[in-house]
DNA sequence: GATCCTTGCAAATTATTTTCGTGATAAGTT
DNA sequence: AACTTATCACGAAAATAATTTGCAAGGATC
């Protein structure tokens, strides 16, 4: 799909020639975006015929659509390249942890699964009751940033990180209402049970985590967020940006199955334009 | 800088025909980049020449220079241009959800104010104890994820989004503690009490919030997080995944400035690769 | 009516691609 | 082991295509 992922996959089978030209698109990337077929070739010492063979071989029409190609994922993709920050200078910390958190981002559009977002959007819209699950540091994030957003469209949620009280609440639910769980991993084997409790009463669950994940299999739908692991697992902010965006994703299409919702939003759009001095809680609309 | 924003800046001054190419850019982004100059002349109806001349009358060296630039700047700014979703189609909503959150972590890192953070990190790793304050659901959030962040560090902190709770915690804070203190708006004035009172101990106090703002002005150290207001305002969330990732740099700075912190996090990794069959739990580490 | 700006044409320049041939390496054959 | 033969990488040069420049014509403005 794109450059330096395909460059990545056919590094082993590049000849020296183009190693060399390898070498300085990931060494010297400002170069090569800027140099033309003949610089570049002169720099990697091949002949402009080998630098046209190599871009065809990474996939692009010609060495003008490999030169737009590389500008267009250099700016999300360029250090992922490189696993881990060079050093622990701050200009490189923060290069290096905003890449990543782009990526993320990146990555979830390209993997987003609309169907299954926009099907939970609606049965989200229409359920007498709301549960949201999540555990840990970063689910339970997530699972009170659903109650966060979903309660201001007038619905009914509620958001629990407890194990325990989750299996209640899932005990006691009812085929009207939807519980919304959210595990990275998809190794959450409480919020399993508390799915394939619920699910005996006809309650709709929704899972955000991983595809073919055990926590998937036991949902109603699945909205995946697949992530490369290697590059999240240690750090998990990257992965919970993705999530909050997907959340955002989801409760923005609830908003629009919700014909007042609309109505109320625009008030508090209203009121926060006209009324600028409070605090951080006239953050509020959305 | 980029040629998105010069082309706003110029359009009154162009010509009718550099007109018609802005316009293609604009609307057939995708044509755009992939034309060769004489496609791309042809389809706005002028010469090959008139192309050159734009190109270099929008700040670029030559019509490569142009795609290259185009290419780079588009993936972030596209869709900046477009200020509302076009549609309730799932694909523009979450188009423009990702867009906006890439776009706020890329003015969050072109704004960053490094020393600002590196200084607040080395205070944070010396304190001996942290308060973190936010109220709100968005400042909140960023106040119980610094608390998640630096405990791991072995570092004595608590996350407070009680206003009363903040200022008696304030009032008992000792000369060697750090207060660190989000506010999105910068009006939080429950916040700027809480600060003035702890800076007459000798409390050293850091906020996270928009520069020369009120919660800024009460603060010994801020980490100015400015975004364009009128594309956040009513779209929280890019604005809190940007305070995220600033939080995500501002925790590992912290990390490098504790030498036992690496430790204490190599172990958590190793702990990670060993057991893989937890939940979400397991993605504590960093 | 003079001047300035915009624009296209055609030529010159430059960049890119194709074609073709050489040399190297590997596999099969005598 | 020595000799084909096939395959491939690579570069030189030619062919092609793209880009830029110089210049002149057409319009608008003062």
């Amino acid at each position: 799909m794109d450059i330096f992922s395909t460059l990545q996959e056919e590094k082993a089978r590049l000849s020296p020639s183009e190693t060399r030209i390898a070498d300085i698109l990931l060494n010297d990337f400002e170069f090569a975006v800027n140099a033309s077929i003949i610089e570049l070739a002169e720099k990697a010492d091949v002949s402009p015929p080998t630098v046209t063979r190599f871009c065809r071989r990474v996939g692009c029409e010609s060495f003008s659509d490999f030169k737009v190609q590389l500008a267009r994922t250099a700016y999300v993709g360029m250090r992922y390249l490189r696993p881990e920050p060079k050093s622990r200078d701050p200009g490189d910390v923060a290069q290096d942890i905003i890449t990543k958190a782009q990526n993320a981002l990146f990555l979830l559009h390209r993997s987003l699964d609309l169907a299954a977002i926009e099907q939970a959007a609606e049965k989200i819209a229409k359920a007498g009751m709301i549960y949201a699950f999540g555990s840990g540091g970063n689910s339970s994030m997530i699972a009170s940033e659903l109650q966060n957003r979903l309660f201001r469209f007038g619905l009914h949620v509620t958001a629990s990180s407890d194990h325990g009280m989750q299996l209640m609440l899932a005990a006691a639910a009812k085929s009207t209402h939807v519980i919304v769980g959210s595990s990275f991993s998809g190794r959450n084997t409480e919020l399993v049970r508390s799915f394939t409790l619920a699910r005996e009463t006809g309650v709709t669950t929704i899972a955000l985590t991983q595809a073919d994940s055990l926590v998937a299999k036991a949902a109603d739908i699945v909205i995946p967020i697949d992530l490369a692991e290697g590059n999240n697992i240690f750090r998990p902010t990257s992965t919970r940006i993705a999530y909050l965006a997907a959340v955002d994703i989801l409760a923005s299409l609830v908003a629009y199955n919700i014909p007042q919702a609309a109505v109320t939003l625009r008030r508090i759009k209203q009121q926060l334009v006209a009324h600028r001095d409070g605090d951080d809680r006239q953050l509020l609309g959305d």
